[in-house]
DNA sequence: CACCTCATATGAACATTGTCAACATAGGAG
DNA sequence: CTCCTATGTTGACAATGTTCATATGAGGTG
């Protein structure tokens, strides 16, 4: 009655809803009617804009792309220099800042790359995290910084095991300490002259 | 009424069922409910042998990471041989098994490494996945087929880089396909002499 | 302005689910 | 045999996702 949705607002509110409750709860505990309750809305008006409870969560998870996306644009945006340098710090923020996301937000990441949001298989004109990692290792080769031989494995081995990581903190398998171990392994297996430094970045 | 479960086989009864319903539908949508009428008992029966339904699953979930560990441990047992290519061997097997195991048993894989399944922390006494990687390393690393120096970066690194391969494979953001060329790569960064082909394992 | 129409919200209802408390029973220990 | 404990049953409750018929408002059309 109060306040009425009928200005196509609902969806967005739902969507910042449900985002706001996988936060704290994670996306199994979060339910379609309590959404509607907080929103002050009938629980069925949520299918005229959701196909579906997934459907909801799945736009949810679009958001944590996002959100982590936009983390690895902001390391990317304060390194602007063209120095092999800047290069190195890029390639290692990025990385940092995936495992951050995974760490701080937990719960969205799970959503994020959990069953209910089917990942589309990657392609050559993917402008996400994926993309952002190999521009950064053509960048590191580009100044020579990489050992020789091997950029082409490292797309996918890189990847790989930066999205490995990030789900073994999400997992509590391993702890956030060792993210600082994981970035400086990174760097002495990949730069062609051994380690950067834990304090080099951030 | 019919069969009578008060010989205790119950709980195993139910874990059985409850793996295959995980197995064909995924651990979300499984209903204790549907499990309970499958085996011709009552729902609330469960409640004597498990807290809760997250209870249930964990139990399934562990059974995942044995099948897991399972497929591991019949790589190492199918190379016996202390040699130098059998070194190589069990590693990429090891790789090779943790893969398929992601691949054949996706629902399992999720759900053993899910949210509802804490993964303990990674501890010195494991004897799982991990304590296989990590000994396979050793033996590599005995035979000086690791590239000098890199022992120590490649526990978390190999584990990450694969555990995430899988995750991955698991989510459809990487094509099965792409496993050959994964261990491949891995093969390359971390082995002495360069590649070991996809064919001279299996 | 009046009207109509479509997108949107509501209400009541349904089936299903996890969970619990009270009760029943089986089968071994004494 | 008797009793006790572990195990299974019955019935109920609240919550959830979903649907359908209905109401209602907003915006364009006459």
């Amino acid at each position: 009655m109060s306040r009425n949705y009928h200005h196509g607002a609902l969806a967005e509110a739902m969507v910042d809803q449900a985002l706001a409750d996988v936060r704290v709860q994670g996306a199994e505990h979060v339910s379609l009617r309590s959404i509607a309750q907080t929103l002050e809305v009938s629980p069925s008006s949520a299918y005229n804009h959701f196909a579906d409870k997934d459907d909801l969560l799945r736009a949810v998870g679009a958001c944590g792309l996002a959100a982590l996306d936009e983390r690895m644009a902001r390391v990317l945006a304060a390194h602007p220099t063209d120095s092999p340098d800047a290069a190195r710090a890029r390639f290692s923020g990025l990385g940092r800042a995936y495992l951050a996301f995974a760490i701080d937000e937990t719960h969205l990441f799970q959503l994020t790359f959990g069953p209910i949001c089917a990942v589309q298989e990657i392609s050559p004109e993917d402008t996400g995290p994926y993309n952002k990692l190999t521009t950064a290792l053509d960048d590191l080769d580009r100044w020579q910084l990489l050992k020789p031989g091997i950029r082409s494995d490292l797309d996918l081995m890189v990847w790989a095991s930066t999205h490995g990581m990030a789900t073994l903190l999400v997992e509590g398998a391993v702890p956030p300490e060792s993210v600082d171990a994981f970035i400086d392994s990174m760097a002495r297996l990949v730069f062609i002259e051994g380690a950067l430094s834990a304090a080099e970045v951030r």
